[in-house]
DNA sequence: ATAAATCTGTTGAATTTTCAACGAAACGGG
DNA sequence: CCCGTTTCGTTGAAAATTCAACAGATTTAT
């Protein structure tokens, strides 16, 4: 288990908890470590969700088939990234993707349960677990709910927008930068990138804002 | 505080406590009952988040303010919806919204931190005021990347198969409810209402599916 | 420093969405 | 059963997005 110190220690489930404690608990927890092979299956879809897990090494993909069996890759997977977290802890009856290994990966499974439900001892580091979790969840939460307000508006213009000014509040400031490039950008917004690309030239030319590269700065109030 | 267990009960936070218990863990965790008139501001922007609150009577109004102090109105709170439990979960450092009441409103406002950090005898329903605020989280969570999923595509065609497809999938049948009209599909769907109801009977014309009310069929794979 | 690769802005045509308006159908009371 | 109200489907015109293609700018590797 040492060996996996080095990138445990990076994966936001275990921030605040010393080395000998890590160790302890996942002993404690009956962590297990899998290896798959490229093609494996990590979690099955329909199975219900017990585990959480670790991504240590290597690669998976989040997949969905729809109701006629088509395919559809939802996300990546790489260390030290945690997944299935969320269907875990809602107790998921059937969760609605499989992971599958696109790469030989190693995995830590850890039972929710044994998170949630504190040993009898009710020891400090397996509050900050708890604590550690509950706080992955609601950033996530956060984060979607952000996305979904700005990507709900219904035309390039007022997406870009949404998304600038919500950057602007947050750095508090008239000049701020922005952490993608444009084909990124687009995606985030879910619009085209030569639209997009357009649109910030309009506004550029409407004096409303200027940009160099990834740094934006408002000129005027709306 | 009893005048109060009727709501609370309904409140997912408290699933699975009995009567007793959750009269005591309120008390135990400090909980307060705090009546606001109409136009009062309940959670201040700016501020850290520090409390859950639970709405008991009343209504108010999630509010959000732009950088150049533009107004506008995220969500509507009625009991007995719990609210500001992801910022406070995150320790969010500055909520980026006030919550405000539109009107008269009792709200029970709960220290999150009483919440995370059971009591010294780790007492059982404890746990499981925990355990549900995580499947609360957890939930949403699921909720929102389905919702980001579907509406990511690009067309209202697109997005309608990729909602009725979830729907059809989750029912486990070639006919299944939606629990939306035409209206709120729409808005679910972020899409034109007549542009929804248009491609709606395109998909009919082509023999893909036929609809009733709420109650639609796939015939045909796609 | 140069070449290759990537990123960005522009354009115009084709496609799609939105918007407003209207009538038919469904619903709920009285 | 009739009437007022809401929901739903249709239409055509206006607006916006997407798509493909390309050239200039920027970055990276050698």
């Amino acid at each position: 288990m040492e060996k996996y110190l080095k990138i445990l220690k990076k994966c936001s489930l275990f921030y605040g908890i010393s080395d000998d404690n890590l160790l302890k608990m996942l002993t404690c927890m009956g962590a297990k470590i899998i290896s798959f092979d490229k093609k494996y299956t990590i979690f099955a879809e329909g199975n219900t969700a017990k585990y959480i897990g670790i991504m240590l090494s290597g690669t998976a993909q989040t997949v969905q088939m729809d109701y006629f069996g088509n395919r559809s890759v939802i996300s990546v997977i790489k260390a030290p990234h945690i997944f299935g977290e969320a269907f875990a802890c809602a107790e998921a009856e059937s969760v609605p993707v499989s992971v599958i290994a696109s790469e030989p990966c190693e995995v830590m499974l850890i039972d929710c349960g044994h998170i949630l439900h504190t040993c009898s001892n009710n020891c400090g580091f397996h509050q900050q677990l708890i604590f550690n979790l509950m706080k992955d969840l609601a950033t996530k939460n956060i984060m979607f709910h952000q996305k979904i307000e700005i990507t709900s508006k219904r035309t390039t213009r007022e997406k870009l927008l949404a998304y600038l000014l919500f950057r602007a509040k947050e750095q508090g400031a008239d000049s701020f930068e922005i952490p993608f490039d444009r084909q990124a950008l687009a995606d985030y917004l879910e619009v085209d990138r030569s639209g997009l690309s357009a649109e910030i030239s309009k506004l550029r030319r409407e004096g409303i804002l200027e940009c160099r590269k990834n740094r934006f700065e408002f000129l005027t109030k709306l």
